[in-house]
DNA sequence: GCCAAAACCGAAAGGCTTTAGATTTACCGG
DNA sequence: CCGGTAAATCTAAAGCCTTTCGGTTTTGGC
């Protein structure tokens, strides 16, 4: 057959249809994805790394809409709030293709710079180089704790609940409503609350 | 061969053996288990749901030394705080497994009935009975992005940081010793302190 | 002592990942 | 216009994996 004159395989054709079939079903194949597009299993391998290749592509797609203008808000914890939103976000708009991402995390370039100034915003409102770090990582351990919540099926809870532990079954019918985006706000709130505390006393110790 | 005097097989060094190797390679399959225990790969049926059954029993293995006595302490607060800790450090002692195990949150038996005993806690406390489930799952999310985290190795950070990213670097470098581990302690402070704040406020509005 | 159930083996189907070489075609420089 | 190189695809195959099925021997209860 040899080489085709309008290309059937490209890195954007293979990322999309790859995703696509994530978003149905959860997990793909090699062959699923090129099946889809017309060519045989072998000839997708031109294109792209192995099917961690394609995981790839799929984590950086699916992160490449965290928007980075949230990082420009002031004060900072509106940048950072916002941001950590927006971050969710992206994981919430392909929940079955959570747990295929979230084995490691998000390392792209484009989602590298947004953590450097994710850092100059946190030490440009004051804080100390040793504290920055160990707060961005828990905003991502919210972040991605909470889309791990969110590829969860709730009917998990509520199939297993009722008769083994009552007051369970009722805690969860008191709130069953939105109880991961809920649990999100909570642990967010609680964030911001605590990062708001550590910068007001760093500054009280440094100018008394 | 027929059936053996001595049982090679059984569900107990079924768990046993995959998680063995899930420690040494990141990874199992079902035939390097039987190989390990000197069957056939099929005979590993007979006992075990398929792949997928192992993991099951991967993860009531791991969350088994969670510590329920936890939930015993008192005040409330100690006992979530002493309960997120076990919880957080039954992962971190199977650190290559996190990633098998994490698709999925824990919901053995043995684990909802802490579950059930947390929401109890929190009843006693005088929480209300609507903000129970997102405050224990946001606790969880803390617990199981905490432990994701764990599971990624520091060498992602620092290999691609230094050139393009000149803040995140120094950030990292700053604190780098544990930075996981001071990670969880800031989430889990922040989630206490929000928690404490959000029951003195109930408190205040009910008997005023 | 008999017989059903238990525990294992052997074999095979069907899927996946990945590599290698062969084949045809497109494109570019002369 | 032509020829050669590089590109895109195919075919084929190795080697894994998961899962199922029927056959074989042994155990343990009646």
């Amino acid at each position: 057959m040899g080489r085709p004159r309008t290309p059937l395989l490209d890195r954007e054709r293979i990322a999309t249809t790859a995703l696509d079939i994530v978003d149905e079903r959860g997990d793909f194949s090699v062959p699923q994805v090129a099946k889809r597009l017309g060519a045989q299993t072998g000839s997708v391998y031109h294109h792209v790394d192995g099917r961690d290749g394609i995981v790839e592509l799929l984590r950086e797609r699916v992160a490449s809409v965290i928007d980075p203008a949230t990082l420009d808000l002031r004060p900072w914890d509106a940048a950072l709030e916002a941001w950590a939103r927006s971050y969710r976000a992206a994981f919430a708009a392909h929940p079955k293709a959570i747990p295929l991402l979230m084995t490691s995390p998000v390392r792209a370039p484009r989602v590298l710079e947004q953590y450097e100034r994710a850092v100059t915003v946190l030490l440009d409102a004051g804080f100390a180089p040793a504290e920055v770090m160990p707060l961005l990582t828990a905003l991502e351990n919210l972040v991605l704790g909470s889309a791990l919540d969110l590829a969860a099926p709730e009917t998990m809870w509520e199939l297993t609940a009722s008769a083994t532990t009552p007051r369970l079954a009722e805690a969860l019918s008191a709130s069953s409503e939105g109880r991961a985006d809920r649990a999100f706000e909570v642990g967010l709130t609680a964030f911001l609350a605590h990062a708001r505390e550590l910068r007001a006393r760093a500054q009280r110790s440094a100018t008394p």
